[in-house]
DNA sequence: CCGCGTTATGACACCGATGTCATGACACCG
DNA sequence: CGGTGTCATGACATCGGTGTCATAACGCGG
């Protein structure tokens, strides 16, 4: 009835052994087999080894469903994302950094033997309550919700006892949530330039409605006022205002910084993506990067940042760092510790220091922009 | 015992109500409560009022374990890739596109009903049987296997009546695989460029070792003897021999072509990546992209082809279509379809024509190149 | 009013593991 | 040699649904 082909695969039309049948084979009760395969009471090295050839010729694999059903633990943990399937057409800000958030989970989840269910929402949230509905038949253990980019979020209810932390994102309820620090992030990336001899330092922000960009204004700020300098509004610009990104718009906004009486000496950007726009742009504008004007990222997206002439200087978000930081925190939540919660849920990351951002000296060269204007608005 | 909170979240430890809880509160037996879960009978309107709003009450959700144990079939769907944890260190060369390949893939699985569940190698490969093991516990109806880029894989042996079909990779045993036609791929760009006046034709190829590699010469010269034009060897380079990405060989292998007797009017790059690094080092060396030189990628890695400027004329591997047709054919082996392998296996994309590939007078203008030479080589 | 078919519902076994308890086989000690 | 404790194993119930079959309730024609 069971037959084994020379690849050692059991050919029994999809139905598989069961302890049952292992049980008979090797001429003992079902519970012994169990207890083999639990290793949670002794059984005589004889009758194991009998238990353990027979599970190897039936090619038997025990049935989590059936192991769950009587323990109550799926082992399970359900993720929640629109990672996977960023709509292509817009290609959001921020499109792809999250999986690796989802890696971060992934390796911490993994190492506990527990099973990590990925569910995608393909961008639409009025698909969440149904994901969030199938883990619950799933019995996950717990659920992890990541956004695409750092936001407010409201999620459909969650039964109690299902513990749900989110990342990247937060919403009005408390919930346990990681989170990325824009605001020390841009603030350490601003103070690199600063010790770097800029004084002027334009921040081409993302748009305004996004969560980052008022806590990255911030950090831009606390970095300033770190080393004593005015914070001038002319200096933070939107090239974007209204996401459609459009080259014109981007050159307009540098346009509007580099005009100023005092221009600045280097450029922040909202993200890399952005900055390998303004690259572009530079470049057909006769204005050289670094030399003329610097130009810093934000996110450390490597193809981007690496791949580069000249390589960008950017910060990196540890966004792989939050979907550990965020699995670890499941977990303990989980186990219900009490002292789950204590760590705080903003992580940051390094400055990735390259060189498209110069070291002025003493003396700031605001001079040359001035000098090379009409070359500028060409 | 069971209480209710304000946002209808029930409160009971975690432990969830059963079809008992619900038939007792309805005043029903078990048996009525399944029928109206899966409407297989009829129910007096009455009666079926009554369970529903137990079951609103208690938010029942039922358990997939006990449902999948009785009726054999779980309903779930395993996908093992490596696409989520690509190491960060080496930024493999074709990171990032099987994540499409996965977007594909749930947009068919979840329309079905049936729920994907995402296992990741983190680029190990001694994983797969670990997690193939943890998929046939949770009685998986069907295995997805998607590899990082176009190879050759041997897979640990999957038990028969449990299909399995390959993505982006192929095996020695003939199981069903969807592929990209790399060939056809490489052959409609190069027929392009072709089209647009150019005879001489770098290609920066990718590492010899990799499939896609001999796929997309053999499309070159396709393109080639398509428009009559002799294939010359001496135009095939391959920059990175060793896989190390390192800038001077790649300047190398682009100096080796433009010095050639009758130098290339356009480069066809491996990758969008490769494209990238390419326009930075044109344009250290004073060659305008594609004023000079025209330059070409591969893959339609959206981020860098559009950002770049100029924008960047490439091929799309269309892994998204890929991934659907992996997740139909995968469905159709499940109800054991007998026509399911009819379709090719083989997947092509559009060439997407930007300008980064100039269009060249009947005469070619090789001999700008010829001119420029003291410039090129600095 | 009886017989019969249909409709609505319930009793019960079963899926495949595991927890609980019982039992038989030894070994050890007095 | 009998009592007692440990070791190894088995019988049985149980988890939460669903398939099978039985049965009660109802409608209707003769």
């Amino acid at each position: 009835m069971t037959r084994i082909t020379c690849g050692g695969v059991v050919e029994n039309g999809g139905i598989m052994a069961t302890i049952y049948d292992v049980a008979r084979i090797a001429g003992v009760s079902p519970k012994t087999v169990s207890r083999v395969l639990n290793g949670d009471a002794p059984v005589k090295k004889h009758t194991r080894e009998a238990i353990n050839a027979a599970m190897a010729d039936l090619g038997y694999v025990p049935s989590s469903a059936a192991r769950s059903m009587r323990s109550n633990k799926s082992g399970l943990i359900g993720l929640i994302t629109g990672a996977i399937s960023t709509k292509p057409e817009p290609l959001e800000p921020q499109g792809l950094p999250d999986l690796f958030i989802v890696q971060g989970i992934q390796r911490v989840i993994g190492a506990t033997g527990k099973t990590l269910m990925i569910a995608d929402t393909g961008g639409h949230l009025n698909k969440v309550a149904p994901l969030i509905n199938t883990f619950l038949q799933h019995r996950v253990e717990g659920l992890i919700y990541v956004a695409e980019y750092h936001q407010q979020v409201t999620l459909p209810p969650v039964p109690a006892g299902r513990p749900l932390v989110l990342v990247n994102c937060f919403d009005s309820l408390g919930t346990p949530a990681v989170l990325p620090d824009d605001r020390r992030c841009q603030r350490e990336l601003v103070a690199q330039a600063i010790k770097n001899g800029h004084r002027r330092i334009g921040h081409l922000t993302l748009l305004k409605t996004q969560t980052a960009t008022a806590l990255r204004i911030d950090g831009y700020k606390d970095a300033l006022a770190e080393a004593g300098i005015g914070f001038d509004p002319a200096l933070v610009v939107t090239p974007y205002p209204d996401g459609a990104m459009d080259s014109q718009l981007l050159w307009d906004a540098i346009d509007r910084l580099l005009t100023l009486p005092q221009p600045p000496t280097v450029l922040c950007c909202g993200n890399d993506e952005m900055a390998m726009r303004v690259y572009g742009i530079l470049r057909t504008r006769g204005i050289k990067v670094p030399e003329d004007l610097s130009v810093a990222g934000f996110d450390n997206y490597r193809v981007i940042a690496e791949t580069l002439y000249p390589p960008l200087s950017t910060v990196e978000l540890p966004y792989a760092a939050m979907g550990v930081r965020a699995a670890d925190l499941l977990l303990s939540l989980i186990q219900s510790d009490p002292e789950a919660q204590t760590a705080p849920p903003l992580v940051s990351g390094p400055v990735c220091w390259r060189s498209s951002v110069t070291k002025l000296g003493p003396a700031s060269n605001a001079l040359t922009y001035l000098q090379s204007k009409g070359r500028i608005t060409q």
